[in-house]
DNA sequence: GCATAAAATTGAAACGTTTCTAAGTTAGAG
DNA sequence: CTCTAACTTAGAAACGTTTCAATTTTATGC
């Protein structure tokens, strides 16, 4: 038992004791090889007998920063995005820094009161990923930030960092994988156009079949949103379709979950029935009867990237443009796919 | 095009443009029922001219808080934290909070580091899972924590609120059902003994042996780790018996997806092969081959809950004792398990 | 031992709020 | 018209750091 108030201690504490200024014992915390040897015992000392730690909040205050970064997206319960947190917070908290997680389940309102919040000295910088790429108020919210941002997977014509996804390449090697496997009748559901993986999907999925002279089957083209309320939907109505697709690309980490529940309910098995192609890792997609094929892009990569992007900007010199770095995406061979039936 | 060097406006800008004192700025902002109406609009007119926001930064140091929580946990891929976050961060957001997220990765020294960064200053308040109840360095700082804290399904001989889950009945329960299908080789993967949901649900396994005058199978409770490694490992040695268990318990979220990789290298099927009950909802309980039969918990109510308790604590009146707070799990029937074969 | 340069330290002034006391204003009662 | 009580407001003092100019101490070279 110390001292029974014990007030949490100050820098002027730690001055007192050690009889040294308050100057000397800020330096002796931030710049210690600028002090010497002998004096800095002595804070040191002092520090320990009175258990001082620095006041966040009051330095936060006088050095204009926080050492927090807000991470905006619409559902961390999304295992994509939390494998992306999990790459980017390790980049982040190496350096110091702590996250903000803010989900704003995908509506506008939520992600412009997010902007907000984050705007005014809450956070230093901010990485996310927006729900629609032409939302007035986002925009214009963004065109104002006031603190560095790096953007995940999204395209606004603005002087902002983004990190991307070749889904274009990588939906075309998938659509054409199922095409030279036999299958014609090919669906595909995913995000709408009012977000880049949504449009990137859907032209490299057309231009497969462009490009083997192939009509595009436009009638299962399912493009409109990233949940699985959605896959679920359309996979019942594609499944339900006299002639109905012989492969479907559930292009979405939550849309698989939904065609899946759709499938099980009308008694349609992988790959006997149909064949299946996923996007992005995930326990279902690697486990569900067996591993499904999917177009799988590099989570932890692309978030490591975005993290250090973001450093770049934070650690002082503002002044490089805007970059854009893409990731390609790559197929790997489940056992969900078979050559369609004659 | 306003002015060219902007610097953010302080409340002294709108003190000075509106002609009143910064006293009665602030009080505008924080107290408007106590300046006339004339000199608010004044006031108000001024915040809009000069486009000015507080400072969150200052208000924090002044006002000795951050209106910032910490959720402390290992991994947020989980999809079961994910979850409970989601529901924390409903119940406290429309207070005004925003939430670090900090994952452990399990690793007790990043544990200790996440609390003595929220100690100071960082934030007003957390709600944690901590890894292992016995660990020392986390029950020091747990005991000389400065700012009020919920632990989350852990038992820490501490005055610390607690939301926990009643697992021993619930495991009981399941252990019981497969009991009555006639069951007896039934073997048991899960947490170790150093948290709570390890001991109580092994407790309730072997409760349930006992209420049925069943001997309990001791060697086949595997009580160690949650971890999905842990549950591929211990699954594929219980498989490998020669007179294997007729079922298993993957009480455990991740255990899960480890036993259901290790069902799968193996050729296990089922529930033809083996029976099999989970804990907690997830994509891949739900829809594996079909929904697996298992032991639900209220995971929003849970989040919520312990939101709601450590809001008291930061509503001011810090006087209650620690409360704890229990909730039922459910088992929901699936179609996992089968009548043991003769 | 002195002059000078380098190193170390001091002490005060921020940082942008909130809050508190004192002073000023207004309204109602007599 | 005056007095008092109730509202409002002004202005300064925190809050706990960092930082900077000024000062003091120490080291160096001759």
């Amino acid at each position: 038992m110390t001292k029974v108030v014990d007030k949490k201690a100050t820098i002027r504490d730690v001055a007192r004791v050690s009889g040294v200024s308050v100057g000397t014992v800020s330096r002796s915390l931030n710049v210690p090889e600028t002090v010497k040897p002998e004096t800095l015992s002595k804070v040191r000392a002092a520090i320990r007998s009175l258990d001082f730690q620095p006041d966040v909040r009051a330095q936060n205050m006088r050095r204009r920063s926080t050492m927090t970064v807000g991470f905006v997206i619409d559902d961390i319960a999304n295992p994509w995005h939390a494998s992306c947190f999990k790459a980017i917070d390790a980049e982040l908290r190496q350096k110091g820094y702590s996250l903000y997680l803010m989900s704003t389940h995908g509506q506008a309102s939520e992600e412009a009161a997010a902007l907000d919040m984050l705007q005014h000295g809450r956070a230093d910088g901010m990485i996310m990923t927006i729900n629609n790429e032409q939302d007035a108020r986002t925009i214009k919210r963004l065109k104002e930030l006031r603190i560095p941002a790096v953007l995940l997977d999204r395209d606004i014509p603005l002087e902002i960092d983004a990190v991307l996804t070749e889904h274009a390449p990588g939906l075309r090697q998938a659509t054409n994988y199922l095409i030279e496997l036999g299958h014609r009748r090919i669906a595909i559901i995913t995000a709408g156009s009012d977000i880049r993986p949504g449009r990137e999907r859907v032209r490299g999925f057309v231009e497969a079949f462009e490009r083997a002279g192939l009509p595009v089957p436009r009638d299962l083209i399912r493009s409109q949103s990233l949940s699985a309320d959605y896959g679920f939907r359309e996979a019942t109505t594609l499944l339900q379709m006299p002639e109905r697709p012989t492969a479907i690309i559930a292009a979405g980490n939550r849309i698989l979950a939904g065609v899946l529940r759709a499938m099980q309910q009308q008694g349609v098995s992988v790959p006997q029935d149909i064949s299946l192609i996923a996007c992005d890792r995930s326990d279902i997609a690697m486990l569900y009867p067996g591993p499904i094929t999917l177009i799988d892009r590099p989570v932890e990569e692309i978030g490591r990237t975005a993290a250090q992007l973001l450093l770049e900007r934070l650690d002082g010199s503002n002044a490089r443009p805007a970059q854009r770095i893409s990731f390609p995406t790559h197929l790997i061979m489940g056992g969900s796919c078979l050559p369609v039936r004659r």
